[in-house]
RNA sequence: UCCUCGCUAGCUCAAUUGGCAGAGCGGGCGGCUGUUAACCGCUAGGUUCGAGGUUCGAGUCCUCGGCGAGGAGCCA
């Protein structure tokens, strides 16, 4: 008995295999019973003939209630019309043992479900192939990432989680008690540390959980999120959006190689994704804030036209992000946003204060922002003036302020979410569907 | 914080003008050798989110509250 997983399926055409798994659907048509077992790995059928078991054991499988687990013995057949993930192949079978009959009252029908019912149950709903497609596909997404900057010379150094004095405003921090130290903070971000890990490895970055208290209610925010960060020493803004779209496009290769039969469940339409190639198209922020104005004024709907309500000197809105990335096939990059709008810590234009040397990714199809990142300020005098103009506490930046003393060079960075990214590769429309058990600010259950 | 919508069987939903609370799925029993979220027959299953009000009569109308969703704002 050969033990096998049903992605490998293929290759063990005309052989007898054994899948060890999970009952996901059963339809019994008389003499004949169709299992549809998840394994992990993958989703095959199973097909039982009353002629080739033992009656009570034939009985017993066409009673099976969903979810129960058991392993499966029988050869590998091709046949098309096989469901599955991926499909056109199914196992006859000859012996099966049941491991656990499942309980009768599973909650989750394979019928549809409301959002809220299917988060309550997320624990089960994961097993669904379409949320355990878009797993499948994250989990590319992280390994694919750490693998490009792994073979780039990128170190992988982990900031720390519970931060102190917060950087910024304490309203989107979530706080907590620090034995006799106060109060400590589940980290934002872990960019300030990255800024001192480059002076001692080059070029390094941060992959883990960050936490913003954020009110947002909406399809692209969750309060829990995944954040990759890689920092760069001796890096300007040019060389950052090349390391950018060169990481982003690895990812979507891996994917696109990997992740076919997920894709294909998820029915994303992957010409999308293959015409993705660099270099992406850059624009500047002045280029793009003169494109939405014109946008807005020659909008006639009322309800449109609030929407897109845009002046030089605003942030972009969900809305503007989409027009802006219905220009391209590809991610675009918009560079040079007003100092305003963005943090303390952006290098100014060369001759133009007012803007910053920052960039953002949008991802096409109106995914919107998926990486956002900047030259930092490598000048002590200016970085203290900045901290000091934002009202920050000195104290809790000296170490961070003293990186520009001993060694500063020009560096840059970014943070790509990867929530957003996975939404965005697997074409679903929101970000809570893209992370095993999401943190919204309506729940932290299960 | 604001705007909009929703809450009826385990799930997804229906219920005409205020007039007997229903269907599909899921569960149970039975049938069928190619099902694809199978199909067919039978069957069990209800505190209509909560409190109060109007009415002969409220799932439906009114008031207050709760919970959720979508969007905006917010958002390194």
């Amino acid at each position: 008995m050969t033990l096998i997983r049903v992605e490998d399926i293929a290759k063990y055409e005309g052989q007898e295999a054994t899948v060890r798994g999970w009952v996901y659907n059963r339809t019994d048509k008389g003499k004949l019973v169709f299992l549809l077992v998840r394994d992990g790995s993958g989703f095959v059928q199973c097909v039982a003939f009353k002629g080739d078991l033992e009656e009570h054991v034939f009985d017993q499988v066409m009673r099976l209630p969903q979810e129960s687990a058991v392993v499966i013995t029988g050869p590998v057949r091709a046949d098309g019309r096989a469901p599955g993930i991926p499909g056109g192949y199914e196992i006859s079978v000859k012996d099966i043992q049941i491991v656990q009959v499942a309980d009768l009252d599973y909650p989750m029908s394979l019928k549809e479900h409301g959002v809220d019912f299917a988060l309550d149950n997320r624990h089960f709903w994961i097993r669904f192939p379409s949320q355990w497609s878009i797993l499948r596909v994250r989990a590319t997404v992280m390994a694919a990432a750490r693998e490009w900057l792994d073979s780039h010379g990128f170190i992988a150094m982990d900031t720390p989680i519970l931060t102190p004095a917060a950087a910024e405003g304490t309203t989107t921090l979530f706080e907590t008690e620090y034995f006799d130290e106060g109060k400590a903070y589940l980290a934002q971000t872990g960019q300030l540390y990255n800024e001192a890990n480059i002076f001692a490895f080059g070029k390094v970055y941060c992959f883990g959980p960050t936490f913003r208290a954020e009110k947002s209610k909406t399809r692209r925010h969750l309060t829990e999120f995944w954040m990759l960060e890689p920092e760069i020493a001796f890096c300007d803004l040019d060389e950052l959006m090349e390391i950018e779209e060169q990481l982003i496009t690895h990812i979507v290769q891996r994917v696109l190689r990997d992740r076919q039969p997920e894709l294909c469940a998820l029915k994303r339409d992957t010409s999308k994704l293959e015409a993705i190639r660099p270099p992406f198209p850059r624009m500047s922020y002045d280029q793009a804030a003169d494109y939405l104005i014109d946008l807005y004024q020659r909008e006639t709907d009322p309800e449109r036209k609030e929407l897109l309500k845009f002046e030089w000197g605003m942030d972009f809105g969900a809305p503007h992000e989409v027009e802006l990335t219905k220009l391209h096939d590809q991610p675009v990059f918009i560079y040079g946003y007003p100092t305003a709008v963005k943090a303390f810590y952006m290098e100014p234009w060369p001759g133009r204060p007012e803007v910053c040397k920052s960039v953002d990714l949008l991802a096409p199809e109106g995914y919107g922002e998926i990486c956002g990142g900047s030259e930092r300020i490598s000048d002590y005098t200016l970085l203290l003036e900045r901290i000091r103009k934002e009202g920050l506490p000195e104290s809790a930046f000296k170490w961070y302020l003293e990186l520009r003393k001993y060694g500063s060079v020009p560096h840059s960075g970014f943070g790509m979410g990867v929530e957003r990214v996975t939404a965005w590769l697997c074409g679903i429309d929101h970000i809570r569907e893209t992370i095993p058990f999401p943190r919204t600010i309506k729940r932290v259950y299960p």
